[in-house]
DNA sequence: ATGGTAGTTTGACTA
């Protein structure tokens, strides 16, 4: 079983990229991040005609996430259901293969000290309350953390030191998700560091791999005998018209 | 030198 999670930097912008990535791959499960697009605007019909289904909850100019499945779900939730501010659309959540896979979209934080900043605490928070919640479940987590756990996930963690990606404060809030038990698939894989998935589109960053791994896929302690690989397609980072995120893939057996 | 790119949208915000 394959799992895949992508930050596509607007799924209308990315399509053709999307439907060559899913040739590609052929991954069981697709989750996506920043679709930046009201459902309607989600290209359902190739994404079908691809063989996927899709739980997609949009959001106009901003946001917006999704969950790409081979098989029909058997449930879909969105939003952590918490009573909080579900007015972005950042979250969703399906079961399917026997698997609870979440496609999450954590705030970016601007900088520290901001209302975004404050709100990303918040979301982090929330989320580890959400996971905690699925005590029990087969669950995969996967997206765009905005976080890059440890200085080995910089290319030149110097630079990024106390900045939104790297503060202590967001590490820690990712410490706590780990601490529920949950693995970092990458990690689990390439414990020697040096391996990114975002590149600014600014500054060559990419042709001089000055990256941070920021997009992770975690797995609750049950599903970690299972994972036999977990990579970065770095290639997809390449060519015209990239997303400025890569996608991270991961093995079940 | 305090910039630079990209997407959405068409001015300014977000990342």
């Amino acid at each position: 079983m394959r799992i895949a999670t992508w930050n596509v930097n607007s799924v209308k912008a990315r399509r053709e990229r999307l439907l060559a990535f899913l040739a590609r791959h052929r991954p069981d499960v697709v989750c996506l991040q920043e679709l930046k697009t009201e459902e309607p605007g989600f290209p359902r019909e190739e994404v079908l005609a691809a063989g996927y289904h899709a739980a997609v909850l949009g959001q106009k100019t901003y946001n917006g996430v999704a969950v790409l499945t081979r098989e029909e779900p058997a449930a879909v939730s969105t939003g952590f259901g918490d009573g909080g501010d579900e007015t972005q659309a950042r979250f969703v959540a399906v079961d399917v293969a026997g698997l609870r896979v979440a496609s999450a979209y954590v705030p970016n934080g601007q900088t520290v000290g901001s209302e975004k900043w404050a709100y990303k605490l918040e979301w982090l928070a929330r989320l580890r309350g959400w996971a905690e919640r699925q005590a029990g479940a087969p669950l995969v987590l996967c997206g765009d953390f905005n976080v890059a756990p440890e200085d080995r996930d910089a290319a030149n963690p110097a630079a990024w030191e106390g900045t939104v990606l790297c503060h202590e404060q967001v590490r820690a809030a990712f410490g706590r998700l780990l601490d529920l038990g949950l693995a970092d698939a990458v990690r689990l894989h390439h414990p020697e560091g040096g391996l990114f998935t975002w590149w600014d589109y600014r500054q060559l960053a990419f042709p001089k791999n000055d990256g941070l791994r920021i997009d992770h896929v975690l797995l609750s302690e049950a599903l970690v005998p299972r994972c036999a690989a977990a990579r970065v397609d770095r290639d997809e980072r390449k060519g015209k018209l990239p997303s400025d995120h890569a996608p991270v893939l991961v093995e079940l057996s």
